[in-house]
RNA sequence: GCCGACGUAGCUCAAUCGGCAGAGCGCCCGCCUUGUAAGCGGGCGGUUACGAGUUCGAUUCUCGUCGUCGGCUCCA
C-alpha cells in the first residue's frame, strides 16, 4: 500500500528486506525438498513471492515449517556476498537448475530480464549466496539477514502461478510473504488487512442489501436487490443528465444479436471463446451480445449522415453477457452480465481530438464528483507482434490514430503514461486505472478509438465536397459497468453513500408509540419532496431503531419524541454521529434536498 | 480454465476421537412505552452445498459435481 513517497521502492530498504527474505525463505523451501527447483522471488508491493517448480503441492503446514525455518537462518546473521560472475561459470553452478539456466540464457543472448521481456543492454550476471543458499540475481539485497526482523515478516499464502506468466507453461507454486522493517509496521500492515475486509464490496454489498448471487441462477450473475436498484436508478440519471447536456442521444438495441453482426465487426474471431456459446433459432446461429458497438454502428448506418451531423453520439446503459472463466469472476467486478455506461461517438478526423478530449473532460468531472484522487490515464497501444492475431493488421493505421491520442492528451495537457501491447484488437485506448479505499487497483473508465469497424461496417458520411468519407469511432465508458462501479463505490464509501446515492436517504424514528402517526405523516412529506424515507414505527426501543439505522447507513435520522410532536419539530441526528433538536421539519427538507440537488458528499 | 483453501439456520459462527446439530442476530408472538448505536420472555427456522463411497453409525474420513475465496491467466 503506502510506499514512502519520493524514494523509488526498487531504491528502498524495504524492497532490500523484502528481496532478501524472498531468498531467505528459498532456501527454507529447498531444505526441505531438495529437488526442488527455484525460479524467480522478487519484492512486491507490501511483500515478496518465490516461485518453485515442487515435487508435491505445499501444504498450510509447509508454510509453518518453512516460516519457522525462516526464522532460524535469519537469525543465524549470515551475510549477503555478491558476486559477478560469466554466464559460462553461472552454468556451471546452476548446471541442475533448469529455470536458472534459462535466466542465464536471457541474460546472457538476448538481454532478456527475469520475466522475459527484454532490457535495453546486456546486463552483468551476478549471484548473491548467504549461508547455504546461493541465486542468480541482481539484486541489491541487505548486507547481513539480521537485518531481516524474525518478528516483521510472515508467510502469507501459495497459489498457482505460470512460468514466465504463460498459461502455456508448467504451473509453478508461488509463496507469498509480506516483510517490513520492524515488527509494528507488519502489525500495522496486517491490521490494514482487517480493515480492508470492512470494506469489501461483496461484504458490503450483502450487509446493505445491494446485491446477491444465487448458486441456481449462475455464478457472476447478480441479482440486484431494491437498495442496489436505487443506486442503479441514480447512476443512470446521472449519467442521462451529463450525457444530454454533452450532446449524446440515447439508444435501445437488443440483448442477442445473429452470428453474422459478430463476424463482420471482427469480435467472433477475437473473442468467441469469452462469450456465451451461440443458441440455434431456424438454422441461424444467435449471440448474446458481448458488446453494444456493433449494434450502434448499424443505427449510425441506417441512414445517410453528413459531415453536418457529425459528431454524432450514441448512448446505452446496454446489458452485455461475457463468458468470463470462472476463476476468473471476483464479486461484482468481474461478472458475466454486465451494464455498461456504453457511448459510441462517431466523428470525421478534424473533430477526433476535441470529442476525445471531452470525454476525458468527462471523467475527471466524474471523478471529482466521486472524490477519487488517485488515478492513472493508461495510454494503451498495439505491440507489433501481435499485428492480425490480437490486433486489427494495419500497422499504418495503428501508428497514426496512436500519434492522435497521444498529441490529443498533450494537448489536453493531461498527464498519462504509455503501455505497449495492450490495446483493443480494433486500435488504441485510455484506460483509467484507479484505486479504491482498501488500495485494490482496477480499471473503471476507458476510451477508446476505433479505426477497424467502421471500415468493415462501410459507415460512411458526405464531407463537405460531396464525397463520401469514413469516419473515425469512439467507444467510451466514463461510468464502467454499474456492476464494478458499485463495487468500487461500495469499498470507496466503506458503504456510507453520499445521500443523492443512498438508498435510504431519511427514517423517521419514533419514541413512543404515542408518535407513530407523527412519523408516518414526516415520512410522508418526505417522500412528497423527493426524499427517500420510511418511518420505523416498530416496538423497538429508541436506541435501538437508531442502531439499525446507523448500520444501514442512512444519512439521516429523525427522532420524534413527545417534545417534538407538541412543538411541530424533529429531532435530526445526522449518520456521522452528530444531532441538533428543535429542527423544524421545513428546514430539514430545504437541506436534503440540497444534498440531492448537488449530489455532494456532504451531509 | 489452472494451483490451493473453504462450504453447518436468512446472517455471523460453534460442535472434543466418527456417536441425538448448537448460539447470537434476524423473523413471528407477547410484555415493556422508552430521549440519540442493541429492553425482556417465548416460538418458528437444518436433506450440515449436491451426489456417491467407507462404516453399526458420517457435519466429521474418501472420491466426484457445484459454488465461494486467495493467486495465476484473461478482461472487446
Amino acid at each position: 500500500m503506502a510506499q514512502q513517497a519520493q524514494e523509488k521502492y526498487e531504491d528502498s530498504y524495504l524492497y532490500k528486506i523484502r528481496h532478501s527474505a524472498a531468498h531467505v525463505m528459498a532456501q527454507a523451501v529447498l531444505e526441505i525438498f531438495p529437488d526442488g527447483k527455484p525460479t524467480i522471488g522478487p519484492p512486491v508491493e507490501n511483500g515478496f513471492y518465490y516461485d518453485f517448480d515442487l515435487p508435491r503441492n505445499l501444504t498450510p503446514e509447509d508454510l509453518e515449517q518453512i516460516e519457522k525455518r525462516m526464522r532460524q537462518i535469519v537469525q543465524g546473521k549470515h551475510d549477503f556476498k555478491k558476486t559477478v560472475i560469466s554466464a559460462e561459470e553461472a552454468k556451471k553452478i546452476f548446471v541442475d537448475q533448469p529455470y536458472k539456466l534459462e535466466l542465464i540464457e536471457g541474460l546472457e543472448k538476448g538481454g532478456l530480464d527475469e520475466y522475459g521481456n527484454p532490457l535495453n543492454e546486456k546486463p552483468e550476471i551476478s549471484i548473491y549466496q548467504q549461508d547455504t543458499f546461493t541465486d542468480v540475481c541482481r539484486g541489491p539485497h541487505v548486507a547481513n539477514t539480521k537485518e531481516i526482523k524474525p518478528d516483521a515478516f510472515k508467510l502469507m499464502s501459495v497459489a498457482g502461478a505460470y512460468w514466465r506468466g504463460d498459461e502455456n507453461n508448467k504451473q509453478l507454486q508461488r509463496l507469498y510473504g509480506t516483510a517490513w522493517e520492524n515488527k509494528k509496521q507488519l502489525e500495522e500492515y496486517l491490521h490494514q488487512l482487517e480493515e480492508a475486509k470492512k470494506r469489501d464490496h461483496r461484504k458490503l454489498g450483502k450487509e446493505l442489501e445491494i446485491f446477491t448471487f444465487d448458486e441456481e441462477v449462475g455464478p457472476g450473475l447478480p441479482l440486484w436487490l431494491p437498495n442496489g436498484g436505487i443506486v442503479i436508478e441514480e447512476l443512470e440519471r446521472l449519467a442521462k443528465e451529463t450525457e444530454e447536456q454533452a450532446g449524446y442521444l440515447r439508444v435501445k438495441t437488443p440483448s442477442v444479436t445473429k452470428e453474422d453482426l459478430l463476424l463482420r465487426s471482427g469480435h467472433l474471431p477475437y473473442y468467441a471463446e469469452s462469450m456465451y456459446p451461440p443458441m440455434e433459432l431456424e438454422g441461424v446461429k444467435y449471440y448474446a451480445k458481448p458488446m453494444n458497438c456493433p449494434m450502434h454502428h448499424k443505427i449510425f448506418g441506417s441512414k445517410g449522415r453528413s459531415y453536418r451531423d457529425l459528431p454524432i453520439r450514441l448512448a446505452e446503459y446496454g446489458l452485455c453477457y461475457r463468458y468470463e472463466k470462472s476463476g476468473e469472476l471476483f464479486g461484482l467486478m468481474r461478472v458475466r452480465s454486465m451494464q455498461m455506461n456504453d457511448a459510441h461517438i462517431y466523428v470525421a478526423e478534424d473533430q477526433f481530438e476535441k470529442e476525445f478530449l471531452g470525454v476525458t473532460d468527462l471523467y475527471l468531472k466524474y471523478f471529482s464528483l466521486f472524490g477519487i484522487e488517485k488515478y492513472v490515464m493508461r495510454f494503451s497501444k498495439h505491440g507489433k507482434s501481435g499485428l492480425g492475431k490480437k490486433y486489427v493488421d494495419n500497422e499504418r493505421l495503428w501508428i497514426k490514430t496512436e500519434e492522435m491520442v497521444r498529441r490529443a492528451m498533450i494537448n489536453g495537457n493531461i498527464p498519462f503514461v504509455e503501455v505497449e501491447d495492450e490495446a483493443a484488437f480494433y486500435g488504441p485506448k485510455i484506460d483509467v486505472q484507479i484505486w479504491s479505499a482498501i488500495g485494490r487497483e482496477f480499471t473503471l473508465a476507458t476510451n477508446q478509438v476505433d479505426f477497424a469497424q467502421p471500415a468493415r461496417f462501410d459507415l460512411k458520411f458526405t464531407n463537405r465536397d460531396g464525397h463520401d468519407e469514413m469516419p473515425l469511432c469512439i467507444h467510451r465508458a466514463p461510468l464502467s459497468t454499474h456492476e464494478r462501479m458499485i463495487g468500487f463505490l461500495l469499498e470507496h464509501y466503506a458503504g456510507a453513500f453520499p445521500v443523492w446515492l443512498s438508498p435510504e436517504q431519511a427514517r423517521v424514528i419514533s419514541i413512543t408509540d404515542e408518535q407513530n402517526e407523527y412519523a408516518e405523516s414526516i415520512a410522508r412529506e418526505l417522500r412528497a419532496n423527493g426524499i427517500r424515507a420510511s418511518a420505523d414505527v416498530s416496538s423497538q426501543r429508541m436506541n435501538a431503531k437508531i442502531r439499525n439505522a446507523q448500520v444501514m447507513k442512512i444519512p439521516y435520522m429523525i427522532v420524534v419524541g413527545k417534545n417534538e410532536m407538541e412543538a411541530g419539530q424533529v429531532s435530526l441526528r445526522v449518520r456521522d454521529g452528530s444531532q441538533q433538536n428543535g429542527f423544524a421539519l421545513g428546514e430539514f427538507i430545504a437541506k436534503a434536498k440540497d444534498r440531492i440537488s448537488r449530489r455532494t458528499a456532504e451531509l
